[in-house]
DNA sequence: GGGTACGGTGGGAGCGCTCCCAGCTGTGAT
DNA sequence: ATCACAGCTGGGAGCGCTCCCACCGTACCC
């Protein structure tokens, strides 16, 4: 029979006002109590928690948000076109890390997928009204104006990864060079003679790093600058076919393939097989990720695994000291570099 | 310079009020216009929409949510152990349908990945707060409390898959049980003669379903019960691999493997290489998903491809209305089971 | 002409919280 | 005993919106 209730009427969740009611109290205190505030005496401290306890009392967010002008809630914002190409796990390892480290906060998560260039817009409105304390941006390009426009509205951000070598927003990378370089260090180790690299889009900061790794893997090897040999690609399946089909024409004798991506690597094995080349014997393949395609492959690919999800988790608290300590203008903006890690399997 | 800023003080986004001023009207009316109501004049709307378009504003929906007592946004709950295993593909396409769905409303979509049951008493305290408008619960197993809860505390909600063959609560499903049978037709009309199937937890509907619609193909071929061969796991390759043996052991001479789920079916073709068969020469073998896995076995796997992406919308659409039409508890649950469809590969 | 109806409008009264200031205690210094 | 000054506390004044009621006018009816 329930009928439509509203305003007052008894029914609903308990109110700020009824447990400072019970407890005996003001409204301030009930909310001094519930904030944490030091300056509570322990019998009035204890006197509102059991009043909360009985009554069963839960913040209204909504309200205090309102009144706090704050929003208790962070948008993460994810570019739909990338995350197809990135690759499934990279994304969902991220969110996984961005959530398991806000569930002790009592920030919301809110998912933002841009697909359009409208919805693009209409999360610049939306961040613009300040309606989320602060942004995580995840695969950014470097021509996406959404950073510039988060710091000229004092929006606290943090990027996973950066636009270049001299990003000025707060940013959460993995350590793209030197996994690269790993890898190729680890394919000249096993005394291939001739290895390549299939790279992504040189215009993303991310390939420049990965095909950097590359070349000093090369040269640390003493190897020519005339040993290098680049494929560029744009992360896809396709890509890393072509890629693999015109080294494979360029050089019929290489013996050692870098993929900077394990979707790449997967093109490249295809190509390989078509042209008669068995893996690891007569290529030996490594790609970049460590996703779910590097360990289902045939034969299991050799990977640089980054620590995706703990790039969520510090993105999350890179981005909690960023709110908090606003104010301070002088502080320098907090960027790390997390480590990766070469992960053997049958490919190499 | 900006300092401490707060109440009032000009600065900031413009409000209902001032649009009110400007357009020379009252709040009320400017509300009225905001939110599409028919009983404004023309005249009045127009001057409205014009002192809006001068000053700005957006609304602001904290605001609105407290005044209205609505929150303006759905929640889509994942528990995660189940993420995990589900592979994750299913996930990030239900999101993505999820958020195609509803960048038309204006509703935002908060994130909540359950692990511990810590994590779940905190969502039930939120939901219970009515904190969102409706949530959209993933993959949700037959002994979960949250529907229940969610029914007694009039949430609207709608499920992916359902918990039983009487669900009660609205839900989305795919053709389980069609996608099964046809992958099982295909596997006999391309002749083989002794086909098993490698069954998820049989707690789950959804595996329930799988193995019915394998049943039903194996007698709809006019074959004895006894020709049926079943060995169930749990939704992961360790799993699949152990069903795979244990097949293999029984009857090796099966020609046939319908795996009810991508990532068993890698675990099987693992399996099936130690032991010498050749896919699909000696084994032919199917999936269910059509996730990446899929694509990217040696042989590629053919598999079921569910609607995951229109899943996800075709949630967030069931929602909306549940959300909008709560009061007629007469009218009957809106239920749905989308199609599925065999991709064939090289694997069968 | 007075009544009735209704589309259109203004603005008061909240929604549940935080902020902040004034006030109230008790303590220690004078 | 007096004063200063803490440490706590109560509650008014919003935050920006929606809801709803009263009211205005005009059109229409008898």
């Amino acid at each position: 029979m329930a009928g439509t209730r509203r305003h007052g009427a008894g029914r609903g969740r308990p109110t700020l006002e009824e447990v400072a009611a019970r407890a005996g109290v003001g409204r301030g205190t009930v909310s001094r109590v519930i904030n944490g505030s030091p300056r509570v005496s322990d019998r009035t401290r204890t006197a509102v928690e059991q009043a909360v306890a009985e009554l069963g009392y839960v913040p209204n967010r909504v309200a205090r948000a309102l009144a706090a002008n704050r929003a208790d809630a962070v948008a993460l914002v994810i570019p739909e076109p990338e995350t197809r190409l990135f690759a499934e796990p990279y994304f969902s390892d991220i969110i996984r890390g961005v959530g398991a480290e806000l569930a002790d906060t009592d920030l919301q998560l809110l998912l933002t997928l841009i697909r359009t260039p409208k919805e693009r817009q209409r999360l610049a409105d939306y961040l613009s009204a300040h309606r989320v304390d602060g942004v995580l941006l995840v695969s950014v390009h470097a021509d996406d104006p959404l950073p510039d426009l988060l710091e000229r509205i004092e929006m606290p951000a943090v990027l996973s990864g950066r636009r270049s070598a001299h990003e000025t927003v707060p940013y959460v990378d993995s350590d793209n060079t030197g996994g690269a370089q790993s890898a190729v260090e680890h394919l000249i180790g096993r005394g291939r003679e001739t290895v390549a690299t299939i790279t992504g889009p040189l215009d993303m900061y991310v390939a420049q790093c990965r095909l950097e790794g590359y070349r000093a893997a090369v040269r640390a090897a003493g190897r020519e600058a005339a040993a290098e040999l680049v494929a560029s690609a744009d992360f896809t399946e396709e890509g890393g076919r072509r890629a693999m089909r015109q080294l494979l024409s360029q050089r019929p004798d290489l013996d050692g393939v870098f993929a900077a991506s394990d979707v790449m690597a997967a093109g490249a094995r295809q190509v390989l097989r078509e042209n008669g080349r068995r893996v690891p014997d007569d290529v030996a393949l490594v790609g970049f990720e460590d996703s779910a395609v590097a360990r289902h492959m045939d034969p299991p690919l050799t990977s640089v695994r980054q620590a995706t999800e703990e790039m969520g988790r510090a993105m999350v608290r890179v981005l909690l000291e960023e709110i908090a300590g606003r104010s301070d203008r002088t502080a320098k903006r907090p960027q790390m570099v997390l480590p990766t890690q070469l992960v053997r399997r049958e490919s190499s």
